[in-house]
DNA sequence: TTTGTTGATTGAATCGGTTCAAATCTACAC
DNA sequence: GTGTAGATTTGAACCGATTCAATCAACAAA
């Protein structure tokens, strides 16, 4: 199997027809008279001719009819955190829809970041900004190609994006904690600053660096206060969304003289080891402890009990994101979508 | 901002070089005189230049450095489905570490698939034949391009492919229930034949069009039948591997005289639908009922109890798939790799 | 002064197609 | 026999870069 050798030059004078002609029989059959079609076709089939280079046509269409999704995490991130995925998934499915492409580019380190994004054959960008969001917004900007930022962790409104009412489904989850009867409650939260992990106090969280966290945080304030319980009393567990550090935040919160009897969970995932950390200790939910998570992601239904928590609708968010690099109609401005709360069973009135 | 219409000739002329020394300033800028490079560079900034054009450059280089991994299935079915997924994110961990990019290519319908295979920017297929294969591997084909194809259901030695021991790994998982003493053993089997779900007989099974349920099939007979178990005596129900054929599976297993004390579930995915069926029930795992699972997903280390299970190496398989299509080194033979068992808490002798 | 050598720059060819205006070829009516 | 509309086909320009043989300048050695 001799590779990429022939070209349709070759096919075009072999079967003694100008080069245009023999184009038109490949990209646009119907201006070709059938027979010779089928002439040139037959030629193709015997020079094994493996039908127009991709690369020759893409450089006058221009379009590579893919859109590319970026983060700053390792290439398996997007396969092994339940978010992504989620999103991935409902990304996938515009996509397929529309018959576009997706290529997945990423890489922890700025390098190769770089580079993946230079480099990457795609029509337009959807950022996961989880971390790093300003270097991925900053490169790609480089590239010159429409690109949107999703759970982007900057107030920066000049970057078009699209995130969730963090605020606003804080204050809805805590409300629900709050109506059931619940009034001791801890907080474990996604990251507030770069490499910090521990218990936080108000101050640190007022000057957050991401924003997403801090939305959250004040959410839940604003949402607890109204029912009397003071931000001071509130405890918050910082966590980098790993195993670790929710497992120390759960011994801190646990081991106080006065535990908790509801979590907020800032994302599922951290909801998701909180409830398979009480039930290795023999605590039960939500009948010991209540549970409200964060992004609705598919797992925290396949759980028992199930996880309530506050659900992104991924569809919409990826409709849109793809819209949006696709028509090259980047919103002009941060857009926002609500977050609903979906009550399954792992919160309920607090003991007694 | 204007995107696209400045090229590099532009900045060539711009700068008052030729346009060979403009190309160097961005591929090989060591060539060029330092203060020359310096002018050419900042012509470029001043005219807004977004670097040099992938599609240009492409073209010459030939090159894409991306991989595309393909499916007959939604796009979605890479986030969705755990085998996939284990063996994505592995695939994903290779990529990274040499620096190529992923795309994702599939489609349901045979139409959609076909174009986008052949419009896919890769420089080489990895194929999940699961379901499809051949169609895939046809149309893969004519690329005229590296590829390898993973679970390839089918026999053809003229297919570069890798695939798991599927025979020795299943005898290995039913042994392994018979030393701990089970004799009424149910198997919940992946497809044998296209489109078709219920009980199904031995001839049936040996008539298989897909290789991989078949030789799992034959690999539990074998050892079953050192144990003495006949095979006329294990009852075979075929799922689609979705929720609603393994809980019909399940019914008619379960509502038979003398239902199974353990069940051979021919994927994870089976094995953990069946573990949450059982547990529904009432019944407890593995006092009432063991099960056993075949491919390793993540997930079944994270449930409870864990689940036995046959592993893939998906870090090998990964590792030998991309290699193959980066080094243009496709194994000339189907390749074989083996499984090992991995024993959680789903399988115990069962009771009295 | 001439020759050699080294380093930087140029210009043109090339990669593999698509596209479009112009040329050619029907077929049919007048 | 001429005219004309419509269908095909042709040929050349173009897409945006890279590459390489050839040229040029400058300076050291003979």
């Amino acid at each position: 199997m001799v590779k990429g050798t022939i070209r349709l030059a070759d096919v075009a004078k072999a079967a003694g027809v100008s080069q245009g002609t023999a184009s038109n029989v490949f990209s646009r059959p119907d201006v070709v008279r059938e027979e010779v079609r089928e002439h040139v076709l037959e030629t193709a089939r015997q020079l094994g001719y493996a039908g127009p280079s991709l690369t020759g046509r893409l450089l006058r269409a221009g379009k590579v009819n893919a859109i590319g999704v970026a983060a700053a995490e390792p290439l398996a991130y997007f396969f092994d955190d339940p978010w992504a995925r989620a999103l991935l998934a409902a990304i996938a499915q515009v996509c397929d829809a529309s018959g576009t492409g997706l290529a997945l580019v990423s890489a922890k380190d700025r390098q190769k970041l770089d580079w993946n994004i230079k480099s990457a054959l795609v029509d337009g960008f959807i950022l996961l900004c989880v971390e790093g969001g300003e270097k991925l917004v900053q490169l790609t900007r480089e590239r010159q190609l429409p690109f949107i930022a999703l759970a982007l962790n900057d107030d920066d409104p000049s970057v078009p994006s699209v995130s969730v009412d963090n605020a606003g489904g804080a204050a809805i989850a805590a409300r629900h904690l709050a109506e059931l009867g619940h009034r001791r409650i801890g907080v474990l939260s996604t990251e507030f600053s770069y490499d910090h992990v521990g218990p936080v106090g108000i101050g640190e969280i007022e000057r957050a660096v991401y924003s997403t966290s801090r939305d959250r945080a004040t959410g839940y304030w604003q949402a607890l206060e109204t029912f009397g319980i003071r931000r001071e009393d509130v405890p918050v567990y910082e966590t980098d969304n790993q195993k670790a550090s929710v497992e120390a935040g759960l011994e801190y919160l646990f081991s106080k003289p006065e535990p908790p009897t509801a979590i907020l969970a800032m994302s599922d995932y951290i909801a998701l080891l909180t409830l398979s950390w009480l039930q290795a200790r023999g605590l039960s939910v939500p009948a010991d402890v209540s549970i409200i998570g964060f992004d609705g992601v598919p797992e925290g239904g396949m759980v028992e009990p199930g996880l309530t928590t506050m659900a992104q609708p991924f569809a919409r968010i990826a409709e849109r994101a793809v819209r949006a690099v696709l028509d090259d109609a980047m919103p002009v401005e941060r857009e926002m979508i609500d977050v609903t709360l979906v009550v399954r069973g792992s919160t309920a009135p607090p003991k007694q």
